[in-house]
DNA sequence: ACCATATTTCGATCATTGTCGAAATAGAGT
DNA sequence: ACTCTATTTCGACAATGATCGAAATATGGT
């Protein structure tokens, strides 16, 4: 089911800290950010960070890649878009709420 | 602080049960629904819906109205816009994501 | 082999959440 | 005033979550 996943995902972002880590990655773009550089930005402890790292990554929005002794953290973004699609299709399957400005008509 | 909003109603949708009851609610459109269809639709306890709809409702993202004895339930679709803009501005602050398919380019 | 830096895992603690049933409240009809 | 239906509030419980510091692991340089 679709839902499930798509109520993991939106846990993961639920939570202010995970958030803000989010939009940290997000804006980062393919270049992604280190973890200690996002422990620096967040100021929290560093288990705390890998432990929502640890939860984003488990439900596919953010990506990790090794470079040596650091670790690469990316915001997926096809899943964002997905998750972003799913949201706007919930919309407007029975109402014009114009969230498209065309998509809703018939 | 605009985050912790987006975060607050991103949880608030981000339990499956809520989700449901807020897609059920999106589905529904302007009509809405009565607090007593939405609990035979889910199944759950009245006072477990109660408060899962008060969660929604402290966020924004339900209203409710008075119908007599019956309370319709609708789904805030302002409020649900701004949040799916929230999402997608975060995206492409940096990176190319094609999330909007145009606004990407410079 | 050893050391230094980067990150995770472990163990603990405190707060929050999801769920229920039972009791309380709200509104309308008799 | 009484009763019926609709819904919320209360009180409880088990489960999960957020956070930290300390210890463990990983990777590369000397």
């Amino acid at each position: 089911m679709k839902l499930e996943q798509a109520a993991k995902q939106l846990e993961a972002i639920g939570n202010p800290t995970r958030l803000k880590l989010y939009r940290t990655l997000v804006r980062a773009g393919e270049a992604g950010r280190p973890v200690g550089y996002l422990q620096d930005t967040l100021g929290i402890a560093a288990s705390t960070l890998s432990h929502h790292l640890h939860r984003l990554i488990l439900t596919g929005l953010v990506t990790q890649e090794r470079q040596a002794t650091t670790l690469i953290c990316r915001a997926n973004y096809p899943i964002m878009r997905d998750l972003i699609g799913f949201l706007a299709d919930e919309c407007c399957a029975d109402a014009a709420c114009g969230a498209t400005e065309s998509d809703a008509a018939a």
